[in-house]
DNA sequence: GGCCTTGTGTTATGTTATAACATCAGCCAT
DNA sequence: ATGGCTGATGTTATAACATAACACAAGGCC
């Protein structure tokens, strides 16, 4: 994948949905199918690259004529955090296009910028094995990892 | 506060709520005051010593006799919230006494089993200090942390 | 007393998410 | 080809989580 992923608001913004999409395709290629309703939905969450709740996934989709109700999309947007193309945002209820086309259930980390709500995606070894190390110290089996930061990013920081 | 911070089940849990609402009242002394219904809310909250939802707090007062709505509930919760004495688990929609009793606005992280339902809270500053370094690689200022790790705690591993 | 601040009560509603059941389309084994 | 399985979708209803907006009351204080 070759979009900005710390997007500045510079980048080539269709180009970086086609190609999450296209990334979509072939790693759906499979028994999972990356079907109408599941391209739609993926396709609205890269178009804002920002964080964007289920039920304005929901409004947009309305918008293209049919009406759609929130089973559809839920379905559709737990399929593809199953597949690993986006992530959950839980301390905002939201989701996001996945900044990273490796198939394993990366840990990420996000940085929330609560000024103009852009949502950076790291993916940092040092940072998981510290949180890994520090489960372990209890013995704890860690399965998930929510680490979700919320500030001002530096572009925000620049302008202010 | 003399409880333990990692209850095995073996701990004096009486004791243990006592204490952390006697922690609340010296915390409460000055202008922010610990009334009826807020005590109530916090008391609740140690007594399951595990996350709670805010309905699931309404309905225990409830019982109390007269009937609670809503607002009441989470008008109690932010207050606690913002004394510190309690923290919200964003990744479950519950809160959770706080075990430290620092004024501090602390950050802390959680490790949450998913079998006992328990909630640990750490308190680890070189997790801290990695994180915080992680995100002033990218020039980002945080302002607020959300680290919840889900999975199996020690006893339930031991149990299986 | 009049006023201000803080907390509470109450009604209504907004927002997020899922249960449950019906239907449909594709596949493929007999 | 047909019957039956599986995975996906449609549809209705409701559960679960959270707040807006307004009225009122208690206590301090000039």
């Amino acid at each position: 994948m070759d979009h900005a992923i710390t997007p500045t608001g510079q980048h080539d913004h269709a180009h970086c949905v086609s190609s999450a999409l296209a990334a979509a395709e072939t790693r759906c290629a499979g028994t999972a199918k990356l079907t109408q309703s599941r391209r739609r939905v993926l396709e609205i969450v890269w178009e804002t690259h920002r964080p964007i709740g289920a039920y304005d996934i929901l409004n947009r989709m309305a918008k293209d004529g049919s009406p759609v109700k929130p089973p559809t999309v839920y379905r559709a947007l737990n399929f593809l955090l199953e597949q690993g193309l986006i992530h959950r945002l839980e301390s905002m209820n939201a989701f996001i296009g996945c900044g990273c086309s490796s198939m394993d259930g990366h840990a990420a980390q996000f940085l929330i910028c609560r000024n103009c709500n852009m949502a950076q995606e790291l993916d940092d070894p040092v940072l998981r094995n510290a949180l890994d190390k520090a489960a372990k110290n209890s013995g704890f089996k860690v399965d998930r990892r929510v680490v979700e930061l919320s500030g001002v990013c530096a572009d925000c920081q620049k302008a202010a």
